[in-house]
DNA sequence: AACTATTTATAATG
DNA sequence: TCATTATAAATAGTT
């Protein structure tokens, strides 16, 4: 809806393609804000580009993004036939195909480049590390999680939590604790360091200590496994 | 853009809402592909109304959409000033407020069916056990990477994937190890009992078991925490 | 679902 | 980058 039509295909100038991303991008926020209101429904909205510094999001606020990536990511796991059936196998599948392209493409890149990397390539061990990481970062939190919230009472198997949320018997399901019982074995002592025990609070110079630059960017990928 | 001008304010009329709805809605998903096309640029939307059945999505494959999400995350991760500072303490404090939210509404219900639950309301019980399974299938999650995955060749500290796309050393960077390794300890046995050891595949029975209805449950909760 | 009068978005331009 | 404007596209009301 300009001057002339355009064909739907990518633009090759980067600055009219540019111009052209900014001018629809703000439309489809401002679009996705319309319909939220209109219809009172949730819109959530990611637009990525290379270029981009940081990613457009609708809403504005993260957090209420978060909210509404795990509702999505909630409804399909308990109720995953109406989205997408989707097994194991698919995702290994899925998964493998996807490397193999990116051996490919890194083969090419190798032979162009005239820099061949023997016997491993820059994308598989790129994919290997970043789930290596993701790996480690579950551990992480599971850690942390035991350190902040967990009080092993050492009686019938149950768990008691130390945050006002998580004040009772945490869970009976026996294949349930079946599951969690070896990952929380925690002295008493370490988690009510971390504690002011009148109000359940962390104390203050916990708090403190979370806050230590050096600390934050653990804390913050510990924030985004909460979030999910 | 119609006969009249509408104001942007919640519309009233069930019809005439859901009408609107349906006609916003796929005009934003076209809009999505254009700008996707036109600026070579990753859009990923979720649109949720509580009367729908599934929500819809851009891009309509789940699997590319999670990709986006998961991208989105990690930028969010990694690069979070960018986006938004969000430390440990606002998580705990919006968690919090949520749960304290959440007890007031219960009491309140509680109050006015006249069914008061002593000591433990509803809501906070749903949080905790929420909570529970939700760590519980973290850790399955691990066991079962471990068990699919991982072959522990016992030397040196470090670690092979059967899977095509981690044979390589599953990483070497100390911090990561030292998380990993408690985790990690499988005997060769086991790995090769599930494996084509051949062409590093599944076994074909390895793959029906995994099919099985019993197991399907697990296994989505499972690829839910993989795409994660 | 299809039709149009109108509004809105936006491509080119200044 | 910002404003203007001609035109394409979206859509509200209608059938």
């Amino acid at each position: 809806m300009g001057r002339v039509k355009i064909p739907i295909e990518p633009i090759n100038g980067i600055k009219k393609r540019k111009i052209t991303f900014i001018r629809r991008k703000e439309g489809m926020i401002k679009k996705a804000r319309e319909l939220s209101t209109l219809c009172d429904v949730n819109v959530s909205m990611i637009i990525c580009s290379d270029h981009q510094k940081s990613p457009d999001i609708f809403p504005q606020d993260p957090v209420k993004l978060n909210d509404m990536i795990d509702a999505y990511k909630t409804k399909r796991v308990s109720d995953p036939g109406k989205i997408k059936s989707y097994g194991v196998c698919d995702f290994f599948t899925d998964r493998k195909n996807k490397i193999e392209d990116e051996l490919v493409k890194a083969k090419k890149r190798n032979l162009q480049t005239k820099y061949p990397t023997p016997n491993m390539d820059n994308s598989s061990e790129e994919q290997l590390r970043e789930f290596a990481y993701d790996l480690g970062i579950k551990i992480e939190l599971l850690k942390l999680k035991k350190m902040l919230n967990f009080q092993n009472l050492g009686h019938q198997g149950f768990y008691y939590s130390k945050m006002p949320m998580y004040q009772n018997v945490f869970g009976n399901d026996q294949r349930m604790m079946q599951a969690v019982n070896p990952c929380l074995v925690m002295k008493s002592e370490d988690v009510n360091n971390c504690y002011d025990g009148a109000n359940f609070n962390l104390k203050p110079e916990m708090m403190q200590q979370l806050e230590q630059p050096q600390l934050m960017n653990m804390q913050r990928l510990l924030v985004s496994c909460f979030d999910y």
